[in-house]
DNA sequence: GGCACGATAGGCT
DNA sequence: GCCTATCGTGCCC
């Protein structure tokens, strides 16, 4: 499957994070790969998004590697106890990311379920298989994406975001989620994810 | 199905 | 000392 490459990333984030859903979120650990189909992301448009940890200029070090240039991991903690994954967009200077919400799993069905749950996949209930990736801080603990991860190349050969399927989309898009302190941008649209897809979030 | 609430720790003021 | 780009559980329909 090809990857996609730096300059995917080197665009308006808000085209980057509609054209992310259908490609494949890759992790490459141990030997084995643990993939899914993204089905839901959110930009955050920096400087002048209310909503982004790179608000006003806002430069720390937690948020370094959103200044620098595209195709790169933005991982946060969240709540004390989950992580976001995002991919930093925009050219160095524009902090800019898009938040990867949810997915679908494709391989390392297995592995997803022993990090989520510490069962195997065939004792999980309908829930517990929905409930795999179906959120930000759940798809990291599901892909074994932590802190390690911040600032990682996306293409290098680790982690990485295949090309999928390419096949045509019915795409939604919506309010953020959990940003109800970001004053008007809180109603901006700038969610998108797969209609219709069992593995959405919030629909 | 939905809603309320608590867990938990790093980041920043 | 306060806040947070979340999630799981318990409870009540």
């Amino acid at each position: 499957m090809k990857t996609l490459g730096r300059e995917f990333y080197n665009r308006d984030s808000l085209i980057v994070a509609k054209e992310l859903l259908g490609k494949v979120l890759v992790h490459e650990i141990e030997g084995q790969r643990i993939s899914a189909k993204i089905v839901e992301t959110e930009a955050y448009m920096g400087v002048e998004d209310k909503a982004a940890h790179s608000y006003g200029g806002k430069r720390t070090p937690r948020v370094e590697v959103m200044y620098g240039g595209p195709g790169f991991s933005y991982v946060f903690m969240i709540y004390g106890m989950y992580y976001c994954f995002n991919i930093v967009t925009r050219e160095e200077g524009t902090p800019q990311a898009v938040l990867i919400r949810a997915a679908e799993p494709i391989e390392g069905l297995e592995l997803m379920a022993q990090n989520r749950f510490h069962k195997a996949y065939n004792q999980l209930s309908k829930s517990q298989i929905k409930g795999l990736t179906n959120g930000p801080g759940k798809l990291c603990r599901a892909l074994l994406i932590d802190k390690g991860l911040n600032g990682e190349d996306l293409c290098g050969l680790k982690l990485y975001v295949g090309a999928g399927e390419n096949e045509p989309l019915s795409i939604i898009s919506a309010k953020r989620i959990g940003i109800d302190y970001a004053g008007e941008a809180k109603d901006f649209c700038w969610r998108f994810y797969i209609e219709d897809n069992h593995y959405v979030s919030v629909k």
